[in-house]
DNA sequence: AGCACGCCGACT
DNA sequence: GTCGGCGTGCTC
């Protein structure tokens, strides 16, 4: 055989599961060229076609047998410039192979090869036989209304939105007839007048003027109360941001994006808006990062994985509710959507805007430390007025599906009183933790503790064993409180539904809506709900949904359950989640004209956590939150990974991490770097699921480079093991919950 | 992840 | 005699 002369060739990023890129020749006519980086590229691969990124151009190793690429089917390529340099820093950062993060990047059409979508707007026109046929058409239908309305001129279907509900079928049957016609027209539309806002107040003033004076990547955390005008300040950042010609993305948590948002966004900006959102069709999503892409898109507001839309003029990015959960993808690539906009914000050189009333602990950590500005916005809007908050302690208590008799009694009067009222039940956690109604003992595992606590047993399945989600210890259950000798132990835990049947039950006279994912399914199912309520007395019961969004202007009273859960959770940001839930949902009852008051009922009226919250507000309980977790070396002052894996036998799962672990051991030996510490494997907390056993593998480092190093050193090995085939196994970077 | 190849049970 | 079970091996 001739000695082969290396090759310029295509290394392409595939989506399968295997961390390294794949070399092609070039189709043909095509040279391998460094501009054909970023082109999205059809490749044979085995028996299948598959769509993949040139990840780069360079010489094929001798001695493989290099296929041809198919094709190119963009003129452009898809990634370039800064989307491009960040997507391969989101590969590094989530050790996952480069052509599966392309994939989560691209709206599921142009994944699957899909040529780049028209982005024309569509609009409407009455015909010649329209115009004529018009007078026959029966008065008040909506194609009669709709066909009075184009006879002044072409409309735009954005217009038309917002103009006539239900005039796509309208104009449908308008089409069958031929009175009406579809055309394209440019996709920036004359743009409808911006309207005014409210005159921003001193603070909101502040937060702009220091927005608006950034230049380059500059991180600021907006932190304000619920009802303190955040979105006023984004939309006054965003204003100039369009002033100066750039693009501005937005992103919003998942149950944030509700039409009322978005006619909010458009109304005053006075440009198009374009959504990303889960309830979008594939088509539709394609079709906005399309225009975003070229440029035509000046505003996105969208959900997580907005994140990955192209923004070749960026100007700003917003992250609304930065510390909410939905900004972290929980499978296929785990990003954080939140962390990805930082460094896309750096790449791009343009400010990022993080908004909450309750940051996460690593925002405020960051913040200060000094590497991001912190803007507060302290005063509420309006008339509104804060909650009053009153601890309820119920040890002792008969409690009825979990609710004391002060709570039952308060409800009634409250609806005698013409208000209504929120029972919200924070149902997190699928492990109940065992407790002692008598005096609030809870049992803890004699193995495994931080310096803050020892960490509690949770209630198995079966019911008469203790389990530790730390290390496995088992127990089995006590029949009497070891402190009290109280035989009042009882699982924790109580679900809405059964909230509601008592609730049902006890105000017969009175509705009793049960909001939770089940009952709001469908799009606006929310929305309906509360408009069909309306301002009658009543009673909601629910979970998360309900903490946030939606105004309940007449909710005079607010009663959390379940906060014991959250006080002695496994999880050790369980108490982050509980603090900022407790005030988000404090903050429903505080938008009401008459004053709320707020009722959190638990076991545990004298807890650190509680106590701050009421006395100190969300700041004192984050100083002090903060510094246990610097205690306990948890995050932001350690990082994390949690390797899962998951079989049909739990034998499996468990001799694939057993193996990783000591791969990873001898890494770190190798390696001599302080901190490390393997934690595992231990099953997960939910220990089966969808018939597979979960079990899990914990790596937490002092720092980021450690852990990354750490990783990189073992991955490989870890791939190659021969138990990995018979288990399904995941990396998660920044876990966040350790589930 | 797919998909093919490869050796052992109940069916037209 | 075949259709098909999923073990294991590979994909430029």
């Amino acid at each position: 055989m001739p000695p082969s002369d290396p090759i310029a060739c295509l290394q392409v990023a595939l989506p399968v599961p295997l961390p390294r890129l794949f070399d092609y020749l070039p189709p043909a006519g095509h040279a391998a060229t460094p501009a054909l980086v970023g082109h999205r590229v059809q490749v044979p691969f085995g028996s299948r076609e598959l769509v993949g990124v040139v990840a780069s151009v360079g010489m094929a190793e001798a001695g493989i047998e290099l296929r041809q690429a198919r094709g190119l089917p963009d003129a452009e390529p898809l990634f370039s410039g800064e989307l491009l340099d960040s997507l391969r820093w989101l590969a590094r950062y989530t050790h996952a192979p480069p052509g599966e993060v392309f994939a989560t990047a691209l709206p599921a059409p142009l994944r699957a090869g899909e040529p780049l979508p028209d982005t024309h707007a569509w609009a409407w026109l009455l015909t010649e036989a329209g115009a004529t046929g018009l007078a026959g058409l029966r008065r008040n239908t909506r194609p009669r209304r709709l066909a009075e309305l184009l006879e002044a001129g072409p409309a735009d279907e954005e217009r038309l939105d917002r103009q006539l509900e239900g005039w796509r079928d309208a104009a449908r049957a308008l089409a069958k007839r031929g009175y009406a016609e579809r055309v394209a027209i440019p996709a920036t539309p004359g743009a409808p007048d911006p309207q005014a806002g409210p005159p921003p107040n001193p603070e909101q003033q502040a937060a702009i003027d220091a927005i608006v004076a950034a230049r380059g990547f500059a991180p600021v955390l907006l932190e304000g109360v619920t009802g303190s005008g955040k979105t006023e300040v984004y939309l006054h950042a965003i204003a100039d941001c369009l002033a100066r010609g750039r693009q501005a993305l937005v992103l919003v948590p998942e149950i944030g994006l509700t039409p009322q948002t978005l006619a909010r966004f458009r109304a005053r900006l006075g440009v198009p808006v374009h959504a990303l959102h889960s309830g979008l069709a594939d088509g539709e999503r394609a079709r906005v990062w399309a225009a975003a892409w070229r440029g035509e898109a000046r505003v996105v507001v969208g959900t997580r994985s907005a994140v990955f839309t192209p923004l070749p003029e960026a100007g700003l990015i917003v992250v609304d509710e930065e510390h909410d959960g939905s900004y972290k993808q929980q499978d296929g690539i785990r990003y954080h959507a939140r962390d990805f906009a930082l460094v896309r914000g750096k790449a791009l050189a343009v400010p990022v805007l993080l908004g909450s009333a309750t940051p996460s602990l690593e925002t405020l950590h960051n913040a200060g430390a000094g590497r991001y500005a912190h803007l507060r916005l302290r005063q509420r809007a309006g008339e509104a007025r804060p909650p009053a908050v009153r601890i309820l302690d119920v040890r002792k208590r008969p409690l009825q599906a979990g609710l004391a008799p002060e709570v039952l009694e308060m409800i009634g009067a409250a609806l005698r009183d013409g208000g209504q009222v929120l029972v919200f039940k924070n149902r997190r956690g699928y492990a109940p933790v065992l407790l002692c109604h008598d005096c609030g003992w809870s049992a803890h595992c004699p193995r495994c503790s931080t310096p803050v606590q020892s960490t509690p047993l949770t209630v198995h399945a079966g019911g008469g064993k203790l389990v530790c989600h730390h290390c496995g210890h088992r127990q089995s259950r006590p029949l009497a409180c070891p402190d009290c000798a109280s035989l009042a132990l009882q699982p924790q835990g109580v679900g809405t539904e059964r909230l509601e049947e008592l609730l049902a039950e006890r105000f017969a006279d009175w509705p009793v809506l049960r909001i939770d994912r089940g009952t709001t399914q469908r799009r606006d199912g929310l929305a309906r709900l509360l408009a069909e309520l309306g301002d009658r007395p009543g009673i909601l019961v629910g979970t998360q949904i309900l903490a946030k969004g939606h105004d309940l202007p007449h909710l005079t009273r607010v009663v959390v359950v379940g906060v014991d859960e959250g006080l002695f959770s496994s999880d050790f940001r369980a108490g982050e989640k509980l603090a900022q839930l407790l005030i988000q949902v404090a903050g429903r009852a505080g938008r009401a004209r008459r004053p709320g008051q707020v009722w959190w009922q638990t076991h545990h009226p004298d807890h650190r956590l509680l106590h701050d919250l009421l006395n100190g507000g969300y700041d004192a309980f984050a100083r002090d939150e903060l510094a246990q977790r610097e205690a306990a070396g948890f995050p932001p002052f350690a990082h994390l990974a949690m390797l899962r894996a998951e079989a049909q036998q739990a034998g499996n799962a468990d001799a694939f991490l057993r193996a990783a672990r000591s791969i990873l051991h001898d890494a770190a030996d190798r390696m001599a770097a302080p901190g490390i510490e393997l934690l595992g494997p231990v099953t997960a907390p939910m220990s089966r699921r969808a018939g597979l056993y979960r079990m899990q593998l914990l790596l937490s480092a002092a720092t980021r480079p450690v852990l990354h190093a750490l990783l990189d050193a073992a991955l490989p090995a870890i791939h190659a093991l021969p138990e990995a085939r018979r288990t399904r196994w995941s990396l998660d970077i920044d876990p966040v919950d350790l589930y």
